[in-house]
DNA sequence: ATAATGATTCGCT
DNA sequence: GCGAATCATTATG
């Protein structure tokens, strides 16, 4: 059988591929790439699993809606391949891939994630039981890997960023993932609508299924 | 299994 | 002040 996934074997991400215009596209293509945190030279991270696409102007779902420069959405309009790392709800810090050439204020929301790597340091993080509720969330998954503010605006693609990107060994397939709406923009209007979240299918560790898969809420409920 | 609610801080009007 | 790209807990059927 497989070899536990190493983190040598993976190759990091170029900066081509996050620089890209269509935000929506990488989005998509980042479901089954993998994420890092190094913390004292161990790494802890996973697969990305769920992703969800902002993109300013025109979508008023974006905290940079109308190229709105503020001091909190300026890393949005760098060039992609920087974090944008927030706090919602006064509680929870969210995690971006900031996209796109520069001066395009675009991201990549990062919603959930595969553990893989440290998860001795995610259930201390977390404490909690369930290993599928580890990391299956925006705000769960910063909390497992020790993701906060103080990481905003490092480049992913720095030579000893604390944060790294790297490529899956072969790239998902299209009847592997699944598209939805967004989730949590219900001020957003019709942009709450838009098909701009992506996610792997048979995954274990989304945040959150489109109806209609009985199996798999059996599955979730061990 | 679904619904309601409190937590808690920051950005912006 | 208001509301937010969320989550855990509690209550109820």
């Amino acid at each position: 059988m497989m070899q536990p996934l190493s983190v040598k074997d993976l190759q990091p991400v170029s900066s081509e591929f996050l620089e890209q215009k269509d935000t929506v596209r990488l989005a998509r293509e980042l479901v089954g790439h993998y994420l890092v945190h190094w913390i004292e030279g161990k790494a802890v991270g996973g697969k990305i699993v769920e992703t969800e696409a902002y993109q300013a102007p025109h979508d008023p779902a974006c905290h940079a809606h109308l190229n709105r420069r503020t001091k909190r959405t300026e890393i949005m309009f760098a060039k992609g391949g920087h974090a944008y790392i927030y706090l919602c709800y006064g509680i929870h810090h969210l995690f971006n891939i900031v996209s796109g050439p520069e001066s395009y204020a675009h991201a990549v929301l990062i919603r959930a994630l595969e553990p893989i790597w440290g998860r001795d340091f995610m259930d201390e993080n977390r404490k909690i039981k369930s290993t599928h509720n580890l990391t299956n969330g925006p705000g769960k998954l910063t909390q497992a890997l020790g993701i906060d503010r103080t990481l905003n605006e490092s480049y992913l693609l720095a030579q000893n960023s604390p944060l790294q990107l790297f490529q899956p060994p072969a790239p998902l397939s299209a009847d592997e993932l699944m598209v939805s709406k967004r989730i949590g923009i219900d001020y957003a209007g019709d942009a709450k609508e838009w098909p701009w979240r992506f996610y792997e299918k048979q995954s274990l560790y989304v945040s959150k299924r489109l109806f209609g898969d009985k199996s798999f809420l059996r599955h979730e409920a061990n």
